[in-house]
DNA sequence: TTTAAATAGTTGCAAATACAACTAAAAATT
DNA sequence: AATTTTTAGTTGTATTTGCAACTATTTAAA
């Protein structure tokens, strides 16, 4: 391969991924601001998790949202300034705190979702369902790829 | 669809092209580490275009590179501290400055390419060239979807 | 059972990023 | 020709992120 090829498919797909990611945080974000909700990406990322799994520890939360440490911490930390979570520390296990929600964190969570499914909505327009799956199945081979 | 299904797809479809192009960047700078290189991926991403399109302004390393003014111009000094790139104004329009390698630029430029060659291949493992193809129609659907 | 090692979470600090305000130069308008 | 607007780039500032050091608690080892 060319150096000249070599370089442009590099800046293709890496950058095509930034693009993309971008592309669909920004029109998130848009569309929650213009919803009049108030809630940020991050935020979302892990409120999502914190419904679905009910009161998942920080270090749950973290292998699942891929963030480290302190980023959930500080998330956590915003959320429960506007009173959307609370920390419980775990009866057994005085070193872990679980996250839950309250019933405005619930009611914040249910008015998102439709925003969220919306974005998806845009996001894959008419790329046909056999395309998204191949999509899917790339990225997956890519993270095992890299995972070794 | 369910408010499950609902969450899960988007935990799918976002964090896995995060979580690819977290891999995919994380590997590139383990391989250059492990080179003996020095050159942050951010570098990288200009240096590339600069070897590339010659003399480009730093408006057209944003356009390409996909960051604003102030990210441009801060990698540029950091090239430029390292010797690798000069920024010289254009002799027609002075508000322009063009940033072009330093033959020590050029250099560097020539040693990370077979790296970025070698994390290409990592990245891509097996993965048939037809779902690469497709993989990269759909990322270009859905920035189109994105941009209107 | 005392000590050492591991784990969960927090805090501090440095680097990266994003936004707005600013300077300098060129282009457009009056 | 003088003034305004636009454009290219820089600088300041606030926010975010990532790494390492730290505290508190639990588990393992001596």
């Amino acid at each position: 391969m060319s150096k000249e090829a070599s370089l442009k498919f590099h800046m293709n797909l890496g950058m095509l991924i930034r693009s993309a990611h971008n592309s669909m945080t920004e029109r998130f974000v848009r569309n929650v601001m213009n919803s009049g909700l108030n809630i940020s990406m991050d935020q979302w990322m892990i409120l999502g998790p914190i419904w679905q799994l009910q009161s998942p520890s920080q270090k749950e939360l973290g292998e699942i949202c891929l963030k480290n440490k302190p980023s959930i911490s500080r998330i956590i930390d915003s959320l429960e300034k506007k009173s959307l979570v609370v920390r419980v520390s775990d009866q057994i296990d005085h070193r872990i705190k679980r996250v839950v929600l309250t019933k405005a964190g619930k009611q914040l969570f249910y008015d998102v979702l439709p925003i969220m499914e919306k974005t998806r909505e845009e996001v894959r327009g008419s790329i046909p369902e056999e395309e998204i799956e191949v999509f899917k199945k790339v990225l997956s081979k890519i993270i095992e790829n890299l995972n070794k």
